[in-house]
This record gives structure tokens, sequence and C-alpha cells, in this order.
DNA sequence: CTGAAAGCGCTAACAG
DNA sequence: CTGTTAGCGCTTTCAG
């Protein structure tokens, strides 16, 4: 069975169909200018009758002005940039803006590659994880003369506005915390990957201010792949193995403190008296937990909107201005102490 | 400070920086005919050195053809969904196509805005999921004249393609297996979203099978919001306190059946010799889980996959040419049994 | 192997 | 309020 492929609708189809120019039919399906309202009627039946889908390639061509807006994040596999993506989609709800991601897997050239492509399509401003890029990256960025919103971390210089939090100050509050609470043998798990950065600066600022205390980690872990929970588990035990002194634990994301604290209470340790445990991002699931375990917002979905709002207002401004404003914005993430990390009164 | 808005770069820019012709220029970024070694490198390096990015707008519009590709889904917020598209991803990967994601929040008012506006950028194709849709909607995609692939659901009749599981069987089998351990008074656990057609076909599914055996379900509880995890603990409590008798709980997620899980371990009841328990999806999640919690695969990164595979397929067939084989795929989910189905023997 | 001309479908800008 | 004209930046097609 073979059937010709049909031609989509143009303008002119619903412009013959209805007796009237093309230039009103346009105007009518846009909102745009005044138009009686008999001939707007008769220009809205026709298009609807017919299934009329305009063409936004062509429109935007001519127009030289695209809806799109460049979403360039690392993975979509862990809860935290599907957060992030909600927090955009609703402050783009009812604009004309349009998010559109691309996932990097965290490789540098990945990244470089789908900014490339989506920049090919000349959207209206960029949202963009991180602020450690390729000098191409960067490159293109700066070229590409719109809005550009580096979104997470703001531990460093962006190229043009950002949103985030201190990842250096999440994890110097949390040692503080920690070490307030008198724990002091203190172990890190986390993920094996070089290139992320926050979790990278979180582990710095961590150190740091235990540093400052005289105090060093004891033992790590890291790991990459599978299961967080399940991993957060096997990592915990091979720790309490290998370092059975421990009194604390901290995780560089909740998926594996969870997997951690599960391991803990099977074993019938007592947390937080024996030992302690923080994790990373204050996600959802914590809340179903046996036990709360304690954390520290990343903000994820205030961070997805804040930024989104950044290039809509930017998106409105007259072509030819660059805002005063930098537009630079560090969110106040605050730990949650659940129940893993206040030790009990003895 | 004010800064002019600079041009971006076009062909006619590079055009000139090397003395070559527009159309050659043209040539050589997109590899296509005959160029001299010579020129080639010179446009190249021109290229290259201005940052040249080329206007796919432009392009698109010329060529008539676009390399994306239309993903429309319900939501990101449950790891199903991100998982559906790591497949796509994949797929695409090394190929010129390029998905372009859509959120429903299962709105079928939201369905056919977000699907009007990605027709609109004229996509090569069209994966979507679910097989029910407003009859604009099913116009729209009928008038498409492109590739339409249906997604997670095979139990009813797609426009064109479509790739999933059957979630009647689904249902029937889960129900089978409990039957057959021996399990006979049982609760019923999930969503309160009339609008998800494929937990209701599972539940359906379900019943009818516990029917044909003469079995019905004891109680039922639906729940909206919240972290999936904590609602799962609190309405196994409720429903136990109402119905102490039960001896099987079915989730229709796997997040709740966790909480579920949980939260029966915590109250020392024992899983599953006198409760037993399944959950639906098969999340990496479960890895972590003190206990295996019974589920069934919803081959959620296998359709991705194979969807993504059917449109590039058709996108590579001749112009005018629809292929005989209408691309209907029922993939086959199997049961995990886990450690929370099979009976102790007693 | 390279170039010139025509136009993709729409909208900005200007006339009536 | 409505229509006309001239492109947007690229690719197709055809001619060297």
């Amino acid at each position: 069975m073979t059937r010709p492929k049909q031609r989509p609708l143009t303008l002119r189809d619903v412009s013959e169909a209805c007796g009237v120019s093309e230039m009103t039919v346009s105007r009518v399906l846009r909102n745009r200018g005044d138009v009686s309202a008999t001939t707007r009627e008769k220009v809205l039946e026709a298009a609807k009758s017919l299934g009329y889908v305009p063409n936004q390639i062509a429109g935007s061509l001519a127009s030289q002005r695209v809806n799109l807006v460049a979403v360039v994040i690392p993975s979509l596999s862990n809860m935290v940039f599907p957060e992030v993506l909600t927090g955009i989609n609703q402050a783009f709800e009812d604009t004309p803006l349009q998010p559109v991601v691309g996932v990097t897997d965290y490789l540098p050239e990945k990244e470089e590659q789908v900014l490339y492509e989506m920049l090919s399509w000349r959207p209206s401003g960029v949202i963009i994880a991180g602020l450690e890029h390729s000098d191409a990256t960067r490159a293109m960025l700066k070229n590409a003369a719109i809005p550009v919103v580096e979104i997470m971390d703001t531990d460093g210089t962006p190229i043009d506005a950002m949103v985030g939090i201190s990842h250096r100050r999440a994890g110097r509050e949390m040692a503080a915390a920690i070490l307030k609470q008198g724990y002091q043998r203190i172990g890190f798990l986390g993920t094996k990957m070089p290139l992320d950065h926050r979790a990278r600066k979180r582990f710095e600022g961590f150190t740091e201010a235990l540093a400052k205390a005289g105090v060093e980690i004891e033992d790590r872990e890291f790991y990459s792949g599978g299961s967080a929970l399940a991993k957060g588990r096997e990592m915990t035990e091979m720790m309490l193995q290998r370092s059975p002194d421990l009194d604390f634990l901290y995780f560089s994301n909740d998926m594996i403190g969870a997997g951690g604290l599960l391991y803990l209470l099977d074993q019938g340790i007592d947390v937080p008296g024996q030992i302690g445990l923080a994790g990373f991002n204050g996600v959802e699931l914590l809340d179903g937990l046996p036990r709360r375990l304690a954390t520290m917002d990343a903000c994820r979905k205030e961070i997805g909107t804040k930024a989104a709002q950044i290039i809509l207002e930017r998106s409105q401004l007259p072509e030819d201005v660059l805002p005063e404003d930098p537009g630079h914005f560090t969110l106040a993430s605050k730990i949650s102490w659940g129940d893993t990390l206040r030790r009990y009164r003895r």
C-alpha cells in the first residue's frame, strides 16, 4: 500500500478557503493588530475546519524571533534535573517561551555538541548547568548574543547570569554542623565523577571546614553506575568493615545516604547515637524512610523557576540593551536536621 | 551600560571571509556533493575562526526537512518517563534526529496544546505516550503526515505505530500469580488519577482475573501528590487499620509499594508470610530495599529505544511511501517475584 | 567541481 | 481595518 505524502497546509490555503488575504489571516492567527470581528470569525473557522497548523519555521525566519529556550543539563537519571525542569516549565507556562532540553552525560565534548545543535535553532536564551565549560562552549555562549543563565552552582564567574547555591558553602556548613554535634571520626561516600564539579566543590568545602577544626576524613569510598540505593548500602557495609570506628558518614547525595541508613537500621546500629548520617539534595523520597535522613536542600525547583524568569525578563527588554543588573543569585540552601544528625543527649 | 546586540553570523559572512560562494560553503558545512580539498579546508577554517553556527531555521525552511522528533509524555516527576527518554536519546545518538520533549501533566487539553506547538515546528516524527487522545489530537496526528509512534500501552488501536506492553495483561498476570500463592484477601492501593489510562487498565485486568477465580478486592485506597514513598506508608497503615484481615497488597507503582514494604517491616509484620506485596514498574530503586518487592517490568527504556528506531526507519523511507508493516510491538513484561510474593512454605 | 537564480512559508513595514 | 511588497538565511535546481 502506497499513498502520496500530503503537503502540509499553508497560510495561503486558509487564505483561499475564506477569501481573506494571507496577511490578515496571519494577523488573526497571532492576535496581532486590529481585525474586524467578522473577518476574524471567518478566518478562525476556516483555519480550524481545515486543521491548519502554522509553520513556526517560516514564522521564526521571517520575524527573526524564536520562542525556544535551550536547556542544557548533564543527566535525567537522578531526580535532580527533572525537578529543575519542572520549575522551568512552570515559569514558562502561559508565556510564549518553550524549553528545549539537551543532555550532556557530564561530558564536556557532548555539552559542546548539544549546545551547538541547540544554538543552530537560534533560541531566545540558554539555561545551562554549571559554571565549568570548555573554551569552545564559552565562546559559543558569548557569541550567541542571547541571555545565558548558568544554574545550580554559584562558586565561580558566570558568562552572563547565574542562579544556584554555593556548594562549597553547603559542604562547609554540613561539616560545621557535624563537628558541633561532637562527631569526630568521619567517613565520606560519593560518586566517582571527576566531572561533577558541584559534588567536588561540596567535598572541598567539607574537608576545608574540617581541616580548620583539625579534623580529617578518616575513610572515603566512591561508586559509579547502578542503583544508588543499593550502592549506598554496599559502600556503607564495606566502609564500616574497613573502618569500624567511624561515628559519622557524609554521603554526597540522598539516595546513597538512604541506602546507608537502611543498611544501618537493618544491622540494628543506633542512628544517630552510634553513627550519624547526612546526605545532600533534599529529595522528596526521604519523607517515606523509617527515619529522616539529615540533608541539605539544593533548591532545585526554585533554581529552575528563577532561571526561567531571568530569561523571560531579558527577552522582553528592548533589542539593543543589555541589563545593568548582572543577575547573580545565590539561593539559601539550609540544613534539614532530620533524625540522623542530632546526637542523643546522654 | 548598553551594548548593541550583535547580529548572528550568516553563511554570507563565511563566504566573504574565505572568498568562496555561499553555495560552496553550504556544501562544505553539510558534507554534500564534491568539493575540492583546498576550498574545503579554507571554508572550514573560516567558519571555525569566525565561530559560525548555521541557522537551522533557514536551513529547514529551505530544505523542507526538520531533524526534530516530538516526544509527548505526561510527566517527568516519577522515574518512568525519564527512563523512556534515555532510551530514545540513546537510539538517536549518532543520527541527525533530535528529540524535543513536551509534558502534558496527564491533561488531554494540555496534550493538545503541547502537540500543536510541537507540530508547528514540522518535526519528522512524533512519539507520544498512550493510545487515548482527544479527537482534536488524533486529527492533528493524522493530518501531520509524519510517522507517529504511540508508546507505553498496546491495549487499543494506534493511529500509526505503537510500542509498549499490555497493561491489562500485566494486571491479569499479577492476579494469577497472587492467587496461585494462595492469597485470598486482597487490597489495592493506587493513584487517584482517572486520566492515567495505563494504571486503570492494569486495575481492570487485575480485578477481571480475580473475578474469574471468584475473588473480589476487599479494600482499596487512592492518593495523589506528595512523596510516593510516604504515601505508600500512610495508605498501608490506614488500610490495615480498616481491614486487618488482608493477606495481600497490590500497589499500582513500586514507589508506594516500597513505602508499604518499609512500613510493614517497621511494624514487624511477616512479609510475605502474613502479608504479600507487589508493585509495578521494576524501578532500579528496589535493588536497595531491605527486601525485594515483587513487581513487573514496564520495559521503559526498551520502549523508548524501539520507538525511536521506528521513527528512524520511517524517516529514511522514500518520501511518498507508507510502510506496509503496521509496526505494532507488544513487549514481554515479566513478573519479578522478589521476596514478597512467594509465600513461605509452612 | 563551482556558481547563479529562485523560492521555502511566513511576517515587518508600509500603503491604502 | 486590510492588502502589497520585500525579504528572513538557507538549499534546491540547474547551468557552467
